[in-house]
DNA sequence: TCTTTTTGTTTACAAATGTAGATGATATGA
DNA sequence: TCATATCATCTACATTTGTAAACAAAAAGA
């Protein structure tokens, strides 16, 4: 995915690396490896080089505490979350994401409450959905 | 995104070449090579290599025609968005699914009928639906 | 103080990706 | 039949990504 603010893009590896920053809040360098070492077995120079590539893109930041670094993250998960999410509508065929969207939340884990706010925006959107969504596939076919 | 039966993974660009055979069926190269140059301002040789490298992964099969050659897909593109959809699931953290599920759903475009889907699905997960859903990004963490 | 241990910074390096030119074979129109 | 346009295949090449070792400085324990 790519940052608006920043322009960089965060590739997967990245992306495991914040969010790990995401959830622990501004944490050590030593922390974030130590995580990295156990849910995805890195070695800890890997981990130390993703996050010296994300400060350098500028999503994370750092301030020293003693010899060590403290790294913090300085776009928010929900933003980048869904600038992800709408790239990742962009690169699909409009044709298909209502049902992809439907295959996505059948597989997710939702709770009562987020279900409920889907119900209501599904309400708000049906007063203006259209009959059928056209494929933007390609150019002048129909 | 990463294809199960061949184990081969589809980068954006070659995403982008995949929509265009979905859509079109079964067309030659020149076609495409059309497509991609109109849609992304592609040079010829630029769609050539990509029909390449997509036939390589076994994305793509070909069938002589004459001189040209016809390709065609050899995964269902609802086959390669669902499992996109369930990889992109898989990356994030599971506590903002459903969030980011809302906020996608708010951009896209759905049809009438496909709402109506989404709403019998909803109304389904939440007879099994938890309270709320734990943040899974990091280990022991609590 | 001297040796380990920590931790940040450099360098490494293969594979994947984005993007495309060069070449050679083959139709095709003149 | 000869020049020309078409394709398919090969080669190219910079960047990004995944993964990590090497090195240097500094702190901590002996």
């Amino acid at each position: 995915m790519r940052v608006a603010e920043t322009d960089a893009s965060i590739s997967d590896s990245e992306w495991a690396v914040m969010r790990i920053v995401w959830t622990m809040g501004a944490c050590s360098s030593p922390a974030i490896v130590d995580q990295l070492q156990q849910q995805k077995g890195w070695r800890p120079s890997t981990g130390k080089t993703l996050l010296s590539r994300l400060v350098k893109k500028g999503l994370l930041s750092t301030r020293p505490d003693g010899r060590r670094l403290i790294y913090q993250a300085k776009i928010s998960q929900t933003d980048a979350l869904q600038q992800a999410g709408r790239e990742f509508l962009a690169a699909i065929c409009r044709k298909q994401q209502g049902k992809l969207l439907a295959d996505m939340m059948s597989k997710a884990t939702i709770s009562q409450s987020d279900l409920d706010d889907l119900v209501a925006l599904i309400a708000h959107k049906k007063q203006t959905a259209p009959q059928s969504v056209a494929c933007n596939c390609c150019s002048h076919m129909n």
